[in-house]
DNA sequence: ACAACTGTACTAACCGACATAGTACACATA
DNA sequence: TATGTGTACTATGTCGGTTAGTACAGTTGT
């Protein structure tokens, strides 16, 4: 499961979208998997009920999962919904890309900037 | 001169400090070189003239630019300022290379954009 | 001296996004 | 029936961004 960082200035609501988003790009989720309830995240993460229920809100709006009254969400066993949200973050950081290149930044400049990034998340 | 874009989210404060960072990059903008007046630019954009002194409180705070009581405002000399737009926009593409990474793309992923996107470069 | 321009410094108010709090209803399951 | 589930409201509070208005200090050109 993921965490959150409420000081990050994220909205809270957000993190919890990318967060099962992210698990289920790495495949720790899969289709039919079933999510935690509203209330039991909620209480996990000392947040208010609401902001999950609006995260899931989200996540089902775009087809990452599925919620049925009374038994819970699930993960959507569509394959193509995940990917959507995929190619939109890379288009996000091409663009981010651009930016820098614009600003004069070299390839190389960015390629190391990645490279430290990454070597953080060893550390986790 | 650049453009504003009320609709993107993005606070226009932040907007005119980058376009004028960038404008500076580019060298459309050098040492020496006078910004419009705070009015004339609020005017301009149709903005409150608070809107833009505190865009240009954020650019002389990180000495993008100098102003002068009664003068105006001007971009600074100070090479050092150079540096500090460089690490301004190295810390914007790495807060967008956490976004890709929190949503589990891939270091290779990213490296790969980032050639693409340098390729087309070169075409230009 | 004067007028017109410049940057600067306030206070007050509005607005939207976000989060919280509380309540209520409908459905599924044991 | 009891419990847990998603869902739908309203109300409240906070915060950042923006706007509005006013005022003051300095420079420049007439």
């Amino acid at each position: 499961m993921f965490q959150l960082d409420l000081k990050s200035g994220v909205p809270i609501c957000d993190q919890i979208v990318n967060g099962f988003i992210k698990l289920k790009a790495l495949g720790v989720l899969s289709g039919g998997d079933r999510l935690p309830s509203v209330r039991a995240l909620a209480l996990k993460f000392s947040v208010n009920p609401n902001t999950v229920q609006k995260a899931y809100a989200i996540l089902e709006s775009g087809g990452i999962i599925y919620s049925v009254k009374g038994k819970g969400s699930f993960i959507s066993e569509d394959e193509g919904a995940a990917q959507a949200v995929i190619n939109r973050a890379k288009e996000d950081f091409g663009a981010a890309v651009r930016a820098a290149r614009e600003l004069g930044l070299e390839k190389d400049a960015l390629t190391q900037i990645i490279n430290n990034i990454y070597k953080e998340e060893e550390k986790c």
